[in-house]
This record gives structure tokens, sequence and C-alpha cells, in this order.
DNA sequence: AATGAATGAGATTTCATTCAT
DNA sequence: CATGAATGAAATCTCATTCAT
């Protein structure tokens, strides 16, 4: 008797991340319990570590695996752009719809993935490095291109800019609805003083 | 007669924070346990609950007292400084010699602090506002001279200027000895990116 | 094929229960520890605390529970007599035969309870109240029958006949061994004295 | 230059005996810290100790000196009462006497004193036996009278009246502004009921 | 694969008591 | 006698993780 999978497989997955992501970003990765992991995706305690390790894991996995779309989705919007300077303002404008779109999802990369020790002090957050090392390229393309001052490091560069979007976004999401600035405005000026700030002078 | 020794007052108290930031930023704050602390500080576990509420408590007491020095400092090295481009050049080699003479406090500052949600979420950083605010003037000073462009928002050029810095501090202090930069290299890129970035154009 | 041996559902409650009486009964409230509780319903220190909310929640439930049997206990055994004054004999009996029967729950009920100030000034010890209704009851009755003194405060006569048998239970079971006299005797003598002090007189 | 005793002597004992009364009243033995005894005797907290070896000691010299004080004074009471039958009445007229002119007191001696294992279980209260031991030779001398029933046994009799008083004694406590009876009338009750109760029939 | 009851290690905090001054 | 700062033992409760079913 063929009979439509009742239970998706793989469906538990996705729906511990997601809820994992949804309970990190309301209570924080250490007060969020494994429990209302659970209850929140509708599964047992214990399938939790069928799927992660631990609840470490869990918050480095939703990076990883969070990490791949967001670099996929930034490429792409890279992609057609060509003009070095240009592309510094579509990374800004690219992250911050993320934020936008995806709160509590940036809430958990930009605020909570700091609380994990082994985060900051252990592991290598080579996604992040890919991230930011697609704008470290345009700052070397740039340089390349003669548009963007030589005497800047791509790397001082890359820790600077993502500080000011990511401390910017982070102010955002913490004033909540009461923030004193647009997100669309805080890209705008960011990418203008770093695009300014960066640029080759005659 | 020479004067009774006085009483060892507030001695203590100091040895305490003195040792809750040597242990915070060794073992970050929740893995740091009071008895370690108070071990450290060479005084039995209940003595550091007659200086402090709590765990947390001594950490935002920390927070508050020496971002007093740390204000008083900043105020000190740019009072002499009439120029608010170069002020904010001496801004960010001030922040990052902190930083360097003081690797301890400014781990516990940069990145324990934000450890603790209630300062991340309910505690209003009004110390950090006041030392931010200091830049925020510099930006408007420098605007109603004419220097700095008048489309940039203090606000968000404050909070970009404190992000940039603040991650490369990170990255320097989370990368210990094998950082791939200098801070003062660090610390005059970015000044000067900002200041070309700002600066107002004939 | 028999039955596959049912999941002991329940069954630890009911150990953590029993083993509490025990361990309260011994050391009391106060000194009786969590562990010690444990230990001896064979159970880890935490399973304590998916049955119960804590320590306190715990005396009170034993109270909540026992108080239920007790009821039920002294109304089957009042429900076949009729004569009010009868019933008061049969009060003090029953009271005592509990007493003598389970002497560590009526240690915890008679002398533990009273060490939760909760219990005490906050809680209201309702089933307390329906076990002494019941005498109440009876005082009420005999009233209306003309065998009871009409002068007389049922509630007033409840508390004081509680006093009474409750007292002389507590030193019953404080004097261990050496007690000075039988529980019998004085349920005797103490129903004995209220029958004939409550008596209407022709 | 003569002037009054600044600190009058032997006066610290009082005021801190004074002090726990009250706060054992007010906050319960467990709940009472050294230190608000000090405070509101106006001493230090190792004051206290040269006066007293412990807090449970303290409890304990409230008990042995004021039932020195009700028992003198149960005695002027008594004395000038020849029939053993109005003696009782007095006896629990002298009894709520003290509830309701020293609350706090009668508080300490009703329940909190209660609360203290070594009290009930390993101190032998001596005092409260000399308390009662003058009703149980009211019981006596009206027995060799002929007044009361042979067949009561003193004893019983004895912890009977004192539980009966106690407990009402202590609900109204308890129940503060919104009892339900009054203590006056609680006196002549209980008394009513133990005189009828044990008198001997003609 | 899934469950969820059970585990038990671990750390904060309180407060009676001490003792150097 | 008096002080009160300092002590440090002690115990509740939480919650990530396990494992028998």
């Amino acid at each position: 008797m063929t009979q439509a999978d009742p239970a998706p497989r793989g469906d538990k997955r996705e729906r511990i991340i997601d809820a994992a992501i949804a309970v990190f970003a309301d209570r924080g990765f250490h007060k969020a319990r494994v429990t209302d992991i659970a209850h929140r995706a509708g599964v047992a305690d214990g399938t939790i570590y069928l799927y992660f390790r631990n609840k470490e894991d869990l918050l480095l996995t939703i990076f990883e695996e969070k990490m791949d779309l967001i670099i996929a989705s930034l490429k792409a919007t890279l992609a057609p752009i060509d003009d070095p300077l240009e592309r510094i303002h579509a990374f800004a404008l690219h992250h911050y719809s993320l934020v936008r779109r995806e709160r509590a999802l940036a809430e958990v990369l930009q605020v909570e993935l700091r609380l994990s020790n082994r985060f900051l002090k252990e592991y290598r957050p080579e996604k992040l490095w890919k991230y930011l090392g697609l704008f470290a390229q345009v700052v070397r393309d740039g340089q390349e291109r003669g548009v963007i001052r030589a005497d800047m490091d791509p790397f001082i560069v890359m820790w600077a800019f993502f500080g000011a979007i990511d401390e910017l976004g982070m102010q955002w999401i913490l004033a909540r609805k009461k923030a004193r600035f647009k997100l669309d405005q805080a890209a705008h000026q960011v990418a203008d003083i770093f695009i300014q700030g960066i640029q080759a002078r005659p």
C-alpha cells in the first residue's frame, strides 16, 4: 500500500534549526533551554542530539549553514556589478537587507554567536572570513584598478568595514522599534564613508 | 608617635575588581567562578558579596568605574587638540593605547561585557554613550567648522567608527600573539579612512 | 506472552514522598537535605524537581495528599456512628490510631509542618480546616439535637479540642518510648473531658 | 563634672532581648538575621555574642527569663483564689491577658519556639513544665478536695488544657486582626469546658 | 529514528560566628 | 567591653545530556 511519506524525512533537522534561531534570538544562547528548542520544533529533547552533538554545535551549525546561504546570496548580488566602489555599496545594502528580513537570524549571528566562548576564542569562523573575504577581494580589485588607495591594507579595511556595519546592525536590532536611524540610511552612509575614505585621489 | 596603621579601607574592593578583570578576561564571564576571583584577590568568597551585590554587579561595576577613568583620560588627550580631524586620529590612537596597555580590561570591556544579557538588552550603558558622545561631538564640531561633510549623521558616524575600531581591537585581542596587523597601523588606517571619508570636499 | 513490564509510572513520586516523610521526621524540615531524600528514595537529586517545585512544595504536597487520605478515613470511621458525643470519642481514637500507626507522618504533620513559615503564615491549610470542620459539624449536630450546650461556639470548641489532642500527640511523639502516658488513655480522657464539658445539662 | 551614666551598663542585654523578641516575632526564628537584631538593639553584631552563646541561645534565654516572669505573675494571680475550679478559670484568663498584652512575646513563645529543633527534641523546657505544673497542682488539689474527678490523670489534663488554650492563642495570633473570636470569649469557653469536663459529679 | 524520564555535576549566595583592633 | 569586617561552610536547584525502551 503506497502512502505518502507520513513523516517527511530530514524535516526535523530543519525544524530544529529554525526553532533554535528563534529561541536563541529570543532568550539568548545561555538562557535558551534545549527543552524550549525541542518544544518549539515539536520534537523530543533527545531528538536534538540525533542531529547535533550538543547545544553549541547547534549554534555553530546555524552559523555554518546560514553563512553558506548568505555567501551565495552575496555573490549573486555582487556578480553583475563591476565597479569595486559600487560593490562596496552593494555589500552594505545586501548585509542590511538580510538583517531586516531575518532579524532573528541576524540577532543570533551578530549577538548570540559572540556569547559562545568557543566561537570567539577557539572556533575559527572560516565562513565569516569567506564572507568578509569577498569584501577584501573587492578592495584588492579596486587597488589593482587604481580606484582604491594602494596604501590600504585590505585586511584592516575589511575588519573595519565589517565592524562598522555590524555595530550599526547590532544597535538597530537592540534598539528594536525605537531605533534612532533607518537601516537604509545607515547602509548608505557607511558605504559612503568607506568609499570616499579609501578612494584613490588623483 | 607615628600614626596607627589605618585600616586598609577599600583595599579589598580594589583587589577584588582587579582579580575579577583578570579572571573574566582569562576564562570568560560565565566560566569564571566567584571562588576563583576570591582566591586571586586573596579574600574569602563571601567577602565579595560585602562589596558587590552579585557576580554580574561586579562586571557592571568594572564597566562603570573603568569607563570613568577612560573617559577622563580621553578628555585629557583630546583637550589640547583643536582640529576635529586630528581629534579623530587621536581618538583611535588613545583607544588602542588602552587596549594594548590593559589588555585584560579591554578584553572584559569589549568581549565579556557582551556576554551579559542584562548589559546588552536591559542595562543602558550610559558610560559607553558618554565615551562615544565625545566622538559624536567632534563630528558636530567639524561640521560647524565646515571641515566635515554636513550630510553625515553624527550618530551613525559614531557607531560606525566605534564598530570599526572595536572590531579591530577585538580581532587583535583574540588573535593574541599571532595578530596579522599592528594595532598602531590599524589605528592610523581606520582614522585615515574615516577622516578622508567624512571630510568636506571643496 | 506476559505483558511487558509497564514503566513504573508514578512509582518514583510515591517513593520520594515516603522518603521525604521519613527524612523530615528524622531530621526536621530545615536540616533535611534534598540529597538525603533523593538517596533514600533511590533517585537522583534532580529527579525530585521533576515531581515537586522545591523542597517546601514537597512538604506541602505531603500535607495535601495525606490529609485527603486521613479525611476520607475519618469520614468512614464516623459514618456508622450516630450519636454526636460518641463521634467525638471516635474522633480522638481515630486521630491517635493514626499517630500510632504512622508516627513519622504524624510527626511531619504535627511538628515539621509548623516549621514552614509559609504554612503557618501564608498558606491556608484548607485541608486542616476540612478535617477539623468535620468535628465542628459534630458539635453543631449535637447542638441541634439538644445534647450539646447551645452556648458553645463550635469554632472555639473545635480549635480547643484539636489543640488538646494535638498537644498530647506531640508530647507522646516527642517523648518517644519514655512517654508517661498511653495514647489510648489520653484519647479516652480528652474525649471524656470534652464530652462532659460541652454536654447539655438537664 | 557629674554626668548621668552615659551608657547604662547591662542595658544592652535587655535591649538585645527585646529586639530579638520583636524580630523573631516579625520574621520568624529562621528568617531572622542576627544583624537585624543587632541593628534594632543598636549594638554591633559581635556584641550579641558577648551576652549570648549563639542565636538559639538567645531564643532559649528569652524563653527562660520570660517564663520566670510569667510564672511569678501567674502565681500572684492564683494566690488569692482558693477554689480550684475558679483557679482554672483564672489560669486561662491570665494566659490570654499575656497573649494580648505582649503579642510579640507570645508569638515567639508559642510559634517561633517550636521552630527550634533543639527546643522540641533536645531541650527540656523545664520552665514550661513549671508553668504547667501549677495547673497540674490545681487539678490535684481539686481531686483531694473532691471537686475534681479522681479518675482524671492530672498530667493528661494539664497537656490537654495547655494544648487547647495554646492552639486558640496561636490561631488568634495568626489570624491577627481578622480573628473570628475574642480572646476573652475563648478563655471563658475553654475554662468552662474543662471545669465542667473534669468536675466531680455527685 | 524517536522518545522523554532520569541523571548529577556544579556554582552562587547567605549569614551565623569569629577575632583583630 | 565593643566593634563590624571578614570568614567559609553548606545546600538548593538547574539544565545539558544520556540511554533504555
